[in-house]
Parts: structure tokens; sequence; C-alpha cells
DNA sequence: CCCGGAGCTTGACAGTTGTCAAGATAAAAA
DNA sequence: TTTTTATCTTGACAACTGTCAAGCTCCGGG
């Protein structure tokens, strides 16, 4: 009897284990879809019913997956930063000299700076939500620091293909192009057309002066 | 008869500005109000009937004032311009060597960052609506501009009282104090005590190396 | 003195919002 | 099959929003 009914205890559990999964994959489902309008209209300006009416799903559904507006935000967050942190993971990784890894960060730059202005102008939008409202702080902190961390990546990786070290400290270099790359996406949404290369330009000229 | 008429026209076109600055003054001072509930609360949850409800006035002035809700925020933005870009000319402008230009700049960034948090949190949130909302586009670019226009003077003064040149570019240079502070201005809202020591650190340690 | 109009208040409007509950449907369990 | 449960739809609710118009107050000019 102590066999079975543990037995059904772990079957029970697995069970809610799967449960959870496809609960926790509908929640991103729903969140992603999510994510476009609040790309398309930012936070101030999105409201749930609107984030339904773009998508294939209705408005109660979301009521049903998540407690309140701020939990699909968060969750919209979260599932925003595994998207973005490893962004140039794969240049670091595979470039073999420094102007290898020059050239491969800059296209991958202009790139996202391009084909994703919407996701990034969200993100810079909630950053400063955050600033209002705590329930964001926790989430874009850590999101922040996984973006230093990518950017350290970059640099260090830069001054090891050219048996240096970087000037600055993580905080310092991640400050300096977020900064750079936030106010070319500013430009680049009020369609100046020169925002994506004079930020090639800055940061070809800013690299081996930091590394 | 010619003289009168002049002297008429004259009189009726000086009441005319006197009646024209009286409603400057006042949209100035609506503004000013609304820049407090909008500092409190940030754009997104920010309504004409919370400001007026946080002001001395009602509703229905403000409509009178503005003909809509953006009309209203924009010149709060183009108010707060005026308050914040000449914030450090003071002490670009008497200080004598580069040890008092950098400690009067450390103390006032760090006054800024502590007293006027509220304001500058609101800075970055319109910054990030001016993504979205062309409206807001020029204005905040303008104020942009005049920001970095300001960290060059810093920059160009430090570097001069030591016989050098900056090393950087207005941008980089803008883009780098201007990270470094919204970072510090998140952490020190998320109340992260080491916030403003670390960018007070961070700023010493980065003005030689730049200029 | 009064009278016109600038400045302001008040209340109403139509539309939108987050939230939720009652019921429909589909899937799983018994 | 029947029953139960998870999932989803629909419609409703009260609160809130920007906007505006009708009317009030009060001052300056005639």
């Amino acid at each position: 009897m102590a066999r079975r009914a543990t037995g059904a205890v772990k079957r029970e559990a697995v069970v809610e284990v799967v449960r959870d999964d496809k609960f926790n994959a509908r929640r991103i489902e729903l969140a992603e879809a999510a994510l476009e309008t609040l790309g398309e209209l930012g936070f101030a300006r999105t409201s749930l019913r609107e984030i339904a009416q773009n998508s294939a799903f209705t408005h109660g559904v979301f009521h049903y997956y998540f407690s309140d507006k701020l939990d699909l935000i968060c969750c919209c967050v979260r599932h925003y930063k595994a998207k973005c942190v490893t962004r140039y993971d794969e240049v670091v990784a595979t470039a073999t000299s420094r102007d290898e890894l020059t050239e491969g960060f800059l296209a991958k730059l202009a790139a996202t700076l391009q084909s994703e202005a919407r996701m990034h102008r969200l993100w810079y939008d909630l950053r400063s939500q955050a600033m209002f409202e705590a329930a964001f702080r926790k989430d874009v902190l850590e999101i922040d620091k996984s973006l230093e961390a990518m950017i350290w990546r970059i640099a260090s990786r830069y001054a090891e293909l050219g048996n240096k070290r970087p000037a600055s400290s993580p905080a310092a270099l991640y400050a300096l192009f977020d900064g750079l790359f936030q106010s070319a996406l500013l430009k680049h949404l009020a369609d100046d057309r020169t925002a994506v290369p004079e930020l090639l330009d800055e940061v070809r000229r800013l690299l081996p002066t930091v590394c």
C-alpha cells in the first residue's frame, strides 16, 4: 500500500509539473503577444484589451493567466530578458582577431538598431517605469546587470585579442555603450538617417581607446 | 488721424503683448504644478484630474490654457529644459583648478541625484516616451543636445585646466555620464545606499582618463 | 456706475480602463 | 458513458479618462 501510495503521489506530482509547464508555456505565449503591442504603443498607451485585440486571444484569457496587469508586464520583462542578454555572444565566440570582433559587433549593433527598434524602445520605456513602479525594479536591475556583463564579455575579448586589459570598469563601459545606443535609437526613430552610421563610427573610434 | 491711429494700434499691441505674457506666465505656473505630479507618478499614471487635484487649480483651468494633454506635457518638457541645462555652469565658471572643478562637479552631481531624483526620473520617462510619441521628439532632442553641450563645457574646462584636450567626442562623453547617472538614479530610487558613492567614485576615476 | 469679457468652476459626456463572475466548451478522469 | 476539471468566452461593472460647454466671478474700461 505504501508503494501504491508513493506511486500515486509521484504520478500526481508529475501531472502537476506537466500542468505547470503547460501553464507557463501559455503565459509566455501571451507575454510574447503582449510584447508586440507594447513595442508598438509603449507602456503608457497599452491596455489589456488592446493587447488582446492585436493578438489571437480574448482579453479574458489574460486575466486567467495573470493575476493583474503588472503581473503580465513583469512576465513580459522577464521573457524579454532571456532573448537579449546573449545577443553578441556568438560574435565574441567566433571572432579570432580584433578587426573581426569589431566588424561583427558593429554589424550586429546596426542590425539590432534597425530591425528591433520597437523592442528596444520598450526596454528603455520599462526601465524608466521601474523608477516609478517598484514592482519592476528587481527584474529591470537584473537585466541591466546581465547587459553589463554582456558588454563586458565583448570588451574583455577585444582587449584579450590585443593582449591588453579593458581600461574602464564594467559599469562605465556599459553606461557608455548603452548611452550611445539609446541616443542613436531615439534619432533613428525620429527618421534621422545619420543615426546608425554615426553610432558605428563612434563605436569604431571608441573601442581601441577603452580596451 | 494717422498719428492717433498709430498710437491706438501701438497701445493695443502693447496690451496684446502684456496679455500674452500674463497668459504664458500662467501656463508656466500650471506646467510647474503639473511637473510635481508627473515627477511623482510618471507619465503613464498621471491624468489631468490628478494633476489638478495635487495643485491649487481645477482641472478646467488646464483645458483653458492648454489645447490638450500633449500640449501641457510639451510645455512641461520645455519648461523643465530651461531649469536644468545650466546646472553645472557656475561650477565651471568659478573653478580655478582641476581638483576644484572635480569636487564642485561631484558635489552638484550628488546633490542633484538625491534632491531632484523625481524630476530626473521624469526626464528619463519623457525621453523614452519620445521614442513612441513624435510630438515630444523635437523638444527632447533639443534638451539632449543642450545637456550634451553642458557636459562638454565641463569636460573642456577640465581639460583646459590640465593643458589637455578632451579625449572623446561630445556625444561619447554625454553618453557616458548620462548612462552612469541614469543607472545610479535607478539604484538610488531602489534604496541602494551605495548608488551615490559609487557614482562619485566612478566619475572621479573617469575624469582624468577622458580629459 | 455698469457692463463686457477674460479667467475660472462645475458638472456632464462618451469612451476606455482593469477587473471579475457566470456560463460555454473541451479535455481528462472515473 | 458520465462526471469533473481546466480552459476559455462573453458580457457586465464601476471607476477613470480627456474633453468640452454652460455658467459663474470679478476686474478694467467706458
